[in-house]
Order: C-alpha cells, then structure tokens, then sequence
DNA sequence: CAGTGGTCTAGACCACAGA
DNA sequence: CTGTGGTCTAGACCACTGT
C-alpha cells in the first residue's frame, strides 16, 4: 500500500542527503508542504517526526524545522540502531562478503535462566548454536543462539551456513518485530581470543539480544562477541 | 500544558509497570479507550505509539493491542537510551552519589577534526578539559570534553564540579535539544587504568558524543571512557 | 501582529483477522 | 460478517517567536 506519510518523508530525507537542503537552512512550513504533496497538515506532520526522530531535522514552534547536521557515517559495517536484521542481511546490502563456521550445534534442556527468557518451561528443548561469522574475510563475531525448538523448528546446519532469519520468515512463515538489546565491553576469554584472532589484551564489544515475534514472543536468546575494532553502534537520542 | 497523550501514555505505562496488564494480555481497543480518556482515536493512538515504540506493547491490525514482556532492568545506574542528561542527574534521579575531579582544564585553539565535529573555525578558542567521575566512591567514568568558548562561556572549575548541563541550561538560558552517539569497546590506556583503577587487561566502554542545542549548533563534543563492568547500554529495536 | 509548529477533534475509509 | 488497528482529512485552537 502506497502510504503518504511514506513518501514525504522519504522525499524529504532524499533532499537532505543530496544535499538540496544545506545544513541549517529551513524547509517549508507544514501548510506549505501539505499544499505541495496534496494532503493535510497532520500527514506532513506524521512524517516530519519521522526525521526528527532519525536526527535529519529539528523543529522549533514558533519559527519552523530545520536541517540537522548529520554525522557522517564511517568506513564500518553499520548495524542499523533502530531496525532489526540479521547479519546475512546486513551485510549483503552493504556488499561485504559473509561466511559462517558452526562450531557448536546441539540439543539441550533449558535451565531457568533461559527458560525465563524465551519464556518457555525449565528442561523444554532448545537449540544451543555457537556460530563465528567472517566478514570481509575476517573474523568478525562469536554468536551464541538459543532457541526454542517447539517454537523454531527444523534448524540444520545448512540453514546455520545461510542466514536463520530468513528461515525463520520465509520457510516456517513467522514474523519478527521487535528486539531488545543490551550492549557491553568484555574482557575477551580464551575462546574468544583463539576464533576472533585476538591477542589477550584485546576486549570484546558483548551484545545480548532477546528477539519477539509479532506475537509477542521471544523465539531468540543470544550473546554476540564482537571484535572491539571491527563493531561500533551509533544512537541518536533527543532530550523529552 | 497538560497533554492528553501524555496522560493516557503514563496512565497505561503505569498499569503495565505494575502488572494490572499482564504480559501477553490484550488491553482494551482504541475506542474504548478513547471513551474512557474522553479523547479522539488519534490521540489514544499517539500515545500507544510511544508505548509500541518504548518496546512495551505491540499492535496487530484486525486483532488488537498486546503487552510485550519487558527485561527487567539490572542493579546498575541506567543511562537512558532515547533520551539526553548529564551524568550528575542521571546520578541524582536514581539516588548514586557523584563526585568529580578536573584532572586537566585549559584553552585551546581547534584543530581541523575538533573545528568540524562542532561547526566552528579552525583556531577558534575551545575548553578541553579531563573529569574523573566518581559514582558510588567507585571510579566511574574519564570524560573528556570540548566545547567552543564563544558559545559556551564562563566555564569555572566550580561549575565542572558540579553540572555542566545545568549551568548551560539554567544560567547560558539555552536549550539543550539532542545528541548523537558513537559506542565502542576500546582497550584501556594507562590512564586509564590509572584514573579508573583498572588492570591492563581491563577494557573500556567508550561513547562518543556531539550534542546539539535546540536551533541545531554542536554545543559538546565529548569521549567518555566508562570501567566496562559499571556500564552497559540497552536498545529497543523495531522491524520496519 | 502574522507566522510557525503542537495538539486535538470527529469523523472517514481501508486492510486484516477471526468467527 | 464484525471488530481490530492504520491511515488520512479538514478543520480548530493554542503556544511560541520575531516584527
């Protein structure tokens, strides 16, 4: 469905980036542009929260929006803050090169820890995957993934090779929506250091996920270790 | 002004705070809760988006409104995620205690990359100057922080003991508006190690930060480098 | 004062899910 | 079919800014 909000704002967007619109110049009134896209002012509105939200832009009442500088994005694989991909994804649109080796596959009792999180009952079956994935032809994250094996069934090694999520969507017909993260340095372990390549006083970028399904549930528990020099997350936040 | 989505928005948070929602259970449709609010659709749905977007509920078209389970939230000081502070009232709101020493506190002229990071000409005057944070009698996190003299003025070494937000906010009167983020884990130096008390092999959680005032000019550039195991950074994120 | 964004209304039509 | 959320309209009044 063609939403207006939708091209406005990626109209807008489009402008900044290219460069029509300089760095703190103003944009059009709200009327003005809802004259210009043939719709209502709340629908100009919808989509100038979006940008704002996105850091593009700053409204003030009172005298009008205008354009935000943006920081410039490094030469990294950026692992986009407010989405939700795997890393097969991400890095096939940035055209980096992806492999995977599984270093561990197997089936295991869930303990009450991890029962807790995927919200299933303690000795329920998961899968218990440990995955280094190579960039770049580099070594560039130890992922660890429990799931449920009730909720996501069928995982071979074959789909480890290739990219869970779309195994998740496309073949069992789910839907992921949602994801929480937290993010930490780590000093990094013996193991880490033997697949990551790292010397022992290299420390590791620790990032903990629970991932939901649209119907609220977690189908995915994880622990990625990345290598510190290879992995940076960027936020942008705006004061309430 | 008191803001009718900001009420039902708190209102439903709180109900889910304190588990009058149960996760997973679905909370009462659109128009009735417009009844009850005595509101339009629209603005119970504003607020409702706040709440989809905070990871606390989700919605599904044909079928209704959904509490998400959220992670509770660990022992440790919360830096919140979307929003913008300083550090002392971060500390303050969750009842640490905060100290601060100014280990280095001088005038500069800009080099070419600080000059860009916050809009100004290169060989403008600007502060550099180096704080320990102490949070807890526990040595927290080295801040090093820049800032163009002619838009901030009248720093004191008084003023960086205590809140340098407050003394922009409250005496400069302008507005503190929003920020961008860079975090990585970074191999700690001696300094480092020296001011944060940390053995070699101990890393750091490092943020990068250009914050902006509400007509869009870079006010701060700041590196802080946090002890890894008293700081960790959480994320909501959401399919698109 | 006029011009700006912020909020809010009372509807409308649509897409989607389940009975 | 009904009930749900998703989008959109064409206004309205307000708060704030600069003239």
């Amino acid at each position: 469905m063609v939403l207006k909000y939708n091209i406005i704002y990626k109209k807008i967007k489009e402008d900044i980036e290219n460069g029509i619109y300089k760095v703190n110049s103003k944009i059009e009134d709200e009327k003005t542009l809802a004259k210009y896209f043939n719709c209502s002012r709340m629908t100009v509105s919808k989509a100038l929260d979006l940008l704002v939200q996105e850091g593009y832009i700053y409204r003030k009442r009172g005298q009008g929006t205008f354009v935000l500088s943006k920081v410039k994005q490094k030469n990294k694989l950026m692992v986009p803050e407010r989405d939700i991909k795997g890393l097969t994804k991400i890095t096939k649109e940035s055209n980096y090169s992806i492999s995977s080796k599984v270093l561990f596959f197997n089936l295991e009792f869930a303990d009450k820890k991890l029962a807790e999180k995927l919200q299933i009952k303690e000795q329920d079956p998961v899968y218990n995957i440990l995955r280094l994935r190579i960039v770049d032809n580099k070594p560039y994250v130890l992922e660890r993934t429990y799931m449920s094996v009730q909720l996501i069934s069928g995982i071979t090694e074959e789909i480890l090779l290739n990219s869970v999520y779309d195994y998740i969507e496309n073949t069992l017909g789910l839907k992921i929506a949602s994801a929480n993260k937290t993010l930490r340095a780590s000093i990094s372990t013996e193991e880490d250091q033997k697949f990551l390549n790292l010397k022992p006083v290299e420390p590791i970028f620790e990032v903990e996920q629970i991932a939901y399904l649209d119907d609220g549930t977690p189908f995915e528990y994880s622990i990625s270790r990345h290598r510190y020099d290879l992995f940076e997350f960027t936020s942008f936040a705006l004061k309430q």
